[in-house]
DNA sequence: CAAGATTGAAAACTCAATCTTA
DNA sequence: TAAGATTGAGTTTTCAATCTTG
């Protein structure tokens, strides 16, 4: 079966969209770093944060992330010792452990969110029109779909 | 200073680029993890490949890259013991290194690369029009230019 | 046995030296 | 001394078990 390479057009997108992700990536995770917070860290403090009792299910965590338990899990190992967030057995099932965010965690994520949506907004959301905006909307959500099996 | 949060609108924005960035990493890494590469490979490979010479200097590649010389040092040891590279000193420069795609460096990369752009395309380009090709090129130059003092 | 989660070893990446040549 | 590159130690991520409960 004959293979469709890319047309220079849809090189110079790929490789437009490969380059923004390298730099966006370093810029963001630089800036983070001021507040001793990796992009990683940020993920899963901004996540149960997010819930009503800041606290979720390793599982479910690892599910929404898209992240390995065995990944997320020696993640939270470190965050623990770091005294961001609780490990506690569940009464709903015995196999499971349920992550809370401490007062320490919520409290750097307050320290690091205004910066960090600073640099998201100076680097990235800020140099886009309404339009682009709407228009990077649509294409991502594509993405997200196609691949969201 | 009162931060500028992001509105609902560049809220969904961020959310759907990170997932997008997310899921398609995966399932690319995923796709060329059959022909025993790895993302970083194939970006070395495939720079390294791109060369009148297949040749490059360490300090070159790095740039290139935005990967730091340390990273690099490393990835080419493992590399080179896989044979697909080889590193020589440079005539130009005694500091120097020569970093040289070899034959299976090369036969590598051909074995991988259709696949590799039948699923760059699959996942990503082919999922969108002529229009949003191009205006993704466009948000994505922007931040390039942007991020690169 | 399957599901939820952890563990330990190996691989990859980062950080702070170190080495060699300009 | 600075530039080009490598090295080794420490951290993070992956891979293959392992452990415990449903």
């Amino acid at each position: 079966m004959a293979v469709r390479w890319l047309d220079p057009a849809e090189e110079e997108a790929w490789r437009a969209y490969r380059r923004m992700r390298t730099l966006l990536d370093l810029q963001l995770s630089r800036d983070l770093a001021e507040y001793g917070v990796s992009e990683a860290d940020y993920d899963v403090l901004s996540t149960l944060s997010e819930q009503a009792d800041r606290s979720m299910r390793v599982s479910e965590l690892a599910q929404w992330m898209h992240w390995t338990q065995t990944r997320l899990s020696h993640h939270l190992t470190r965050m623990q010792s770091r005294g961001l967030v609780t490990r506690e057995t569940t009464s709903e099932d015995g196999r499971g452990a349920r992550i809370t965010l401490t007062d320490d965690g919520w409290q750097l994520l307050r320290a690091a969110a205004p910066g960090h949506v600073t640099s998201v907004r100076e680097h990235f959301i800020d140099l886009m029109s309404q339009t682009q905006l709407k228009s990077l909307t649509t294409i991502a959500r594509r993405v997200v779909d196609h691949l969201s099996d």
